[in-house]
DNA sequence: TTCTCATGTCAACAGCCGTAGAGTTCTGGC
DNA sequence: GCCAGAACTCTACGGCTGTTGACATGAGAA
């Protein structure tokens, strides 16, 4: 028992592996004692590190980039700069595990949990609820973040065929004009 | 003890039961108990009908609709006319609580849930997968799915402002010209 | 009427779960 | 060197889970 000589990084150990397991399994399904297990350590330092696991599954989520910001700021522009910039963004974001995986544990658990359900509207929010510098109309902005949910949730959570699979070259060559289309149709409605 | 006079109608309760729960709670959160406590019947009562909760979860999915099927049906035809159909084929389906449900308790549980996703994958396979009779190319039809799929998740699962509170009239305003614009590439590009 | 079977109840099982708390060992500051 | 506290392990609690099996009862066919 005791504590083990070294620096052992333990916490971060058990972050990670709790980031996983969110992202793969959703809140239920992941418990403190499978992250402990993933960490090769005692359910009970989780506890010690993190106290409850609803604490934990913040501390989970401390997401290393700002999604929406991200895509608000590619948003800028002329249309078909914007929207080229727009995909590229936001896939890159995706085909990158370490940035995809709060995401989907975010989401996974959304779809299934009240409270994470909460936390990401109330995020969504706070980024695009301040309407003022919003870079295009509120119903495009919030059009093309469905959009790319769709394409994200089919590709990458559930997995539909063909768009699991398919090339992302393709995929972006697909996307990219509508994007466009969604950009120019609120622009002139808006003028 | 014992059997209570009269048909009791248990079994399409717990039915009921089951559906409402896996639609608002997904696979995991959903309880044999819990089920049981709401059709006011006792545990081991659902499982002498269905056996397994994985059982009860199948039975429960058993759609009342084809939705597949209606959407590909409504991509029939000029662009301008098939993509009012299927917009307004589709937000007929999700804004009726009896069709809906089973949809949200697949995607719910799809999400968390491998089997649950795999069935998920395969009933769209088996549609889509045909590819013979296919009204679009596969590319699009795909395209459309995961635009639609986006969109009810933003407006029905997560609840994602403004779309959750968007007039149902002007949200299919905002989509009608894009699955058209859609149906049209796809048109184009396949000629 | 009698017999069978679907319907229904109850108690218990083994196995998880989140969390608490006491105890042990090491580290870092003095 | 000492000592407070951080890191860590272990055991245990109450409560929930899916599933089992023994049992009771009423409906419907023979």
């Amino acid at each position: 028992m005791g504590r083990r000589p070294g620096s052992s990084g333990s916490r971060l150990a058990i972050l990670e592996a709790a980031r996983r397991q969110f992202a793969s399994g959703g809140f239920t399904a992941t418990t403190i004692r499978s992250v402990a297990a993933a960490a090769e350590v005692d359910p009970g330092l989780v506890v010690h590190f993190f106290r409850t696991k609803d604490a934990l599954f913040v501390a989970a989520l401390e997401l290393p980039i700002d999604l929406p910001g991200e895509l608000l700021a590619a948003m800028r522009g002329e249309p078909a700069e914007a929207a080229e910039r727009l995909i590229s963004t936001y896939f890159a974001i995706w085909e990158n595990p370490a940035t995809a995986a709060p995401l989907t544990a975010m989401f996974r658990s959304a779809a299934t949990n009240d409270q994470a359900a909460n936390m990401l509207r109330e995020f969504l929010l706070a980024r695009i609820g301040k309407s003022a510098d919003l870079p295009r109309p509120a119903a495009t902005v919030s059009l093309l973040f469905a959009q790319l949910l769709g394409i994200a949730v089919a590709r990458y959570i559930v997995r539909i065929e063909p768009i699991a699979s398919m090339e992302l070259d393709q995929l972006a060559r697909e996307l990219t004009p509508l994007a466009e289309f969604v950009l120019a149709r609120g622009d002139a409605s808006a003028s």
